[in-house]
This record gives structure tokens, C-alpha cells and sequence, in this order.
DNA sequence: TTGTAAGCGTTATCAT
DNA sequence: ATGATAACGCTTACAA
């Protein structure tokens, strides 16, 4: 059976009692500097860290940072993921990431699981208001990303002004009819996009907006969709870059290209858009983590809600 | 100040003593039926999970696995985070995951804090090798990913095979001038396409392995690397699926087509192999993470090497 | 400056 | 079948 070294075995060694250790340990000025030299020699010599369970229990703080993710499949998730574990990390904490899949009981499950280690703060994308509720009721400290719902601490990118600015570029590029595909009606984007074309005075036709399930990139009925469509746009705005993917191919397979015939510009710029070599909406998403962390640790909790602006990255 | 609820606090609600609690909780069979049922209702209601921090202190089973990348830059670690939390999850652990960067010494912080933690295993893809003799030394849990290392347990996908079965698939074609671009010249990819050269007695030419940094995707001297080579190769492996990007990028530049003129075949197949619509080597990472985790929590500690087949992915 | 002792919320060993 | 009680390894008064 494994054992670790504890504060005890530290202290015979050094001849010392085991609170000195702690003092060592936690920077108090009171022990005596050739102590703490001695003491901290043997530390390091050991390898020794003070076991974090005994730390949390007694002092009720983990250093632990819980983020509960929607979905793992969105290619941008990997750089949230990095960033999010180096800015809990500047700040001497660890995340722990988990996939709620979409799934309000997983999601539920996760959250005990997160409570029961005494997280400090939590980081969610969320699946149901309803937990959302539950987190509110357990005096939980948390920060919705990438949603926005009333009432609760969010930080998010401007997805209207994504829709918006996307909207404008390809109309500063004489595009005049422009589809948008993505979930469904009530998406943001489409509302930014719709904002824009109101201020032109132009109309956006209905039949231009292509419904599809963004999380799934099965799109076989895209084409038909597409087919449907009585006055073709020049350009398409989709609302990932997965969904661009798709739409190049279904594109191809009609014999138009998508770098001369239909201008495509795609939300979240994985390397996906690199690849592609299509101008993408950035979410900046590792000043959204900073944000995330800072506000769980350190910050006001009066604020409310973050919005970030998108980063429109232009290509070709 | 935010307070979880307890044992005890249960236990009153239930009217009983708070180890009836935890009877109740592990499923210990001496308990009256009636209380159980009352007990779990009330758990139910209150969303309670029992204290973590108490239970690995008292049980020393964290139900932890931690992980250490590498580095989080290179898309296949999201299936990787993605496999890894899953196959935990079913079996009610959680993991921990960390970025060494590559760096050293942040090995080593992440190895006495996964300790720290009491994590019950270690997956690692390893930076220095004095890392690995710590964690033997501590008698700890862990298995080895992506590296070969002699003497401590692996799970590894074959590049040697990889490199033999991607030439075997472009000799196939009718290539029998192969050029390769990845990192130093020990590469084993390298090595097994050297591999199926001989095999049919050909030459592979020293001027075809074109060296470049694998990790940083900034490759702005193979312009010059690929001007340098006399006898043009007709295709290309790449040790990624980010170099291939940067490959035809190169190409494109010379006027050649990656698709017409130069036949591209990667490692990794992430979504970029898909958006290029270029055959790549998969490494079934799923898998590994699921023997990973059967290793750590189950697995017969005398099995030291896990060697996994690549999988050719074809395309166009 | 340092040691003694209590207590965090569990699990497990006793009794009863 | 259930209630006291000790112990896990730390932090934090309090005493010395």
C-alpha cells in the first residue's frame, strides 16, 4: 500500500514538532530562520506537499476550480481548456474539467461531484436553468460562459455583435444576399445579422436562413435545404466552423467553389477556418477564462455580465 | 461563508446517528429497510454528497486519476480529454487534467500535487525521464502514454507501423519517391517508412526527411528546406496534421496542388485531415485512454507495454 | 519561537 | 440494527 509522507514524518526528521512544519509550509514569520531553512531543505529534498485533503477538510479551501463544459466536440473547447488550467494556475489553483454532454442530469451529477470536493468556484457552460437555480440556492460561487441568462453571473462573447460584424464585412464586399445556417431561430447571430441588414434598408430573406444541429455535423439534409432555395445568396455565414466544412463539400458536390462562386465566413476560428482558409468570428477565449478565474476568485460579485467583443479574423 | 451539508446534518433530519448515514451511503446490508429508504429520500431532497476532502482523508481513495499532457496545442488531445474524462466518469472517478508544457520542472509541480491529492493513478505523457523515476520511487499508479520509455508501463500507438503502412498505402498509389517532414531524425515514423523502403529495395533518399519543429507550427524555413531537394519527392508524409497544413500552404505558393500534383498523407487525423480531405494516420486514442484508465484502476501490474495499431484513414 | 490540543467530516471498530 | 468513539493529516488557538 501506498503511503505518503505527512507533516509528522517531515517533523522527525527535522526535529521539530509537526505545527512547526505547517508554519514553514504557510510562510508564518514567527519560526526561527534556521529552522525554516533546515525544515525547507528537507521539503524539498523529500518531495514532500502537504496532503490537500487534510488542508481542504480542516481549512475548508481546495484551490480547486470545477468547469463543467457542454460538449467536448467544438474544436474551440481545447483552447479553453488550455487556458483555463493556466490561469487557474497563475493563481495556484487546478481545474477539474467535466462533460456534461448536453445532459441536465449529468450536468446535476457534476455539480454534487464538484460540491462534495469544496470547489471554490465553478465555471459552466450550462445545460438547464434548473441547476442553475440549484447552484444559486447552494450560495455556490459560479460564472455562466457562453450563454446568457438573466440574474446570473455571465461572461460571453457578443454573439449579435459576431452576426453583425460578419454581416458587414461581407457587404463591405459587395455581398447583398447572405445566408446564415445554424441552430435555430432564436440564434443571436441571426439577430445580429438581421440588425445589419435592417440598418441597410435590405431585406433578409427567410428562406436564407438554413436550420441545422450544430453540436451533431451530421448534415445530410443539408443539401436538400440548400436546394430549396429560390434566390441563392453569394455568401453564407455558419454559425461553427464545422458547419463550414460541410457546406464547402455540399458546395463542391454542386460544382461551385467556395473561394470564387459563395463566399463563406465561419463562427469560432478553430484551425479548422485556418485549413479552410475562411474568414472567421473569434471568440477570445482565453481572456474569457482569465475573466472567469479573476471574477471567481477576486472579483466584485455584483457584476453581473461580461460580454466580450468577437475578433473578426480575415482571410484570403 | 458557504457550508455543505454533512453527515450529521442529515442524520438529524433522519433522526439517527450520523455513521447510519454513512451506512446508508456505502450500501452496508445492516441496515433497517425503512431507515434506508427514509435516509436516501432525504439525501435526495437535499442534494447531499458526502465530503470528499473526509472520505480520501479517512479512506485514502480519492477517486481521482490525474493526467498530464504534454502539451494542449495539438487537436487530438481533445478526443483525448474527451475519452479520458468518459472512461473515468463510468467508473465514478474523476480526473484531473494537466499541461506540463513540456516543461521540467512543471512536471514535476503537477506530479507532488496529483500526490498531494492522493489521486488513486497517473496518466502521463511524459517530459523528463528523472520524473518517471520519482513516481517509481514513490511507488505511485501510473502509466505511460504516446512515449515509449524501457522499464515503466506504456500504452503507445506503433508509429513504426504508422510510418510502414502510410508508405505501404502511397507505394500503392504508385509513389515510389516519398518524402517525409517531422521532427529529429531518431522519428520512429521515420523509421518505419525506412522500413518498407528496403523491404522493397528501395532507396529512400536522405534529402526526403525534411526536419521541422512538430509542436510549434511555425515553419517558415521549409519553404526554403523543400527548395533545397534535387529530386522532388511525388508525396509527402507529415508527423501531423498541422505541418500538412503548412505543407500545401508551401506548395500552393510554388504553384503546385496538393490534391493534382503532390499526393499529403498525415499523422493524427483530427478535423484539419477532414477539412483537407487528405488520407492520415489515426491513433486510436479512445482506446488508449479506456485501457489507460482499465490499467490503473484494475490491471495487472506485470503487463508493461501496450502497443496499438494505427488506423489508415482514407480519403479522397 | 515553539509545542500541545482541538476539530474539520468521514470510515471503521467497538459496544450495546 | 445502531450508537459511541477513534483516527486520517492538517490549521489554528492557546500555553509555555
Amino acid at each position: 500500500m501506498k503511503k505518503n509522507l505527512t507533516m509528522k514524518d517531515i517533523a522527525k526528521l527535522a526535529g521539530v514538532s509537526q505545527p512547526t512544519i505547517s508554519r514553514v509550509i504557510n510562510g508564518n514569520p514567527t519560526v526561527d530562520p534556521k529552522v525554516r531553512a533546515l525544515v525547507e531543505q528537507i521539503i524539498l529534498d523529500q518531495g514532500f506537499k502537504p496532503n490537500s485533503s487534510a488542508k481542504t477538510l480542516r481549512s475548508n479551501s481546495s484551490k480547486i476550480i470545477g468547469v463543467i463544459l457542454f460538449d467536448l466536440s467544438n474544436y474551440y473547447y481545447l483552447e479553453m481548456i488550455k487556458s483555463v488550467e493556466k490561469a487557474a494556475r497563475k493563481n495556484e489553483y487546478t481545474v477539474i474539467i467535466l462533460n456534461s454532454e448536453g445532459d441536465k442530469l449529468l450536468e446535476k451529477d457534476h455539480i454534487l461531484n464538484l460540491q462534495a470536493k469544496n470547489v471554490e468556484g465553478i465555471i459552466i457552460a450550462p445545460v438547464a436553468e434548473e441547476n442553475l437555480e440549484f447552484l444559486k440556492k447552494k450560495n455556490e460561487n459560479f460564472i455562466i460562459i457562453d450563454s446568457i441568462v438573466s440574474d446570473y453571473p455571465c461572461i460571453y462573447t457578443s454573439l449579435f455583435q459576431g452576426g453583425r460584424i460578419a454581416t458587414e464585412y461581407l457587404y463591405n464586399l459587395n455581398h447583398k444576399k447572405i445566408g446564415f445556417i445554424g441552430a435555430n431561430k432564436k440564434n443571436i447571430k441571426l439577430l445580429g445579422i438581421k440588425k445589419f441588414f435592417s440598418e441597410k434598408n435590405l431585406i433578409f430573406e427567410n428562406e436564407w436562413f438554413v436550420e441545422t444541429d450544430t453540436t451533431n455535423s451530421n448534415l445530410e439534409n443539408l443539401s436538400l435545404k440548400l436546394d430549396s432555395i429560390k434566390d441563392f445568396p453569394t455568401a453564407f455565414i455558419t454559425s461553427n466552423d464545422v458547419i463550414a466544412l460541410n457546406l464547402i463539400k455540399e458546395l463542391e458536390k454542386k460544382g461551385l467553389s467556395s473561394s470564387k462562386d459563395i463566399t463563406i465566413l465561419s463562427f469560432d476560428d478553430t484551425i479548422i477556418s485556418t485549413a479552410l482558409n475562411i474568414t472567421s468570428i473569434k471568440h477570445p477565449v482565453n481572456l474569457m477564462m482569465e475573466y472567469a478565474i479573476e471574477y471567481l476568485l477576486n472579483g466584485n460579485k455584483k457584476l453581473i455580465h461580461k460580454v466580450l467583443d468577437p475578433i473578426l479574423i480575415k482571410r484570403t
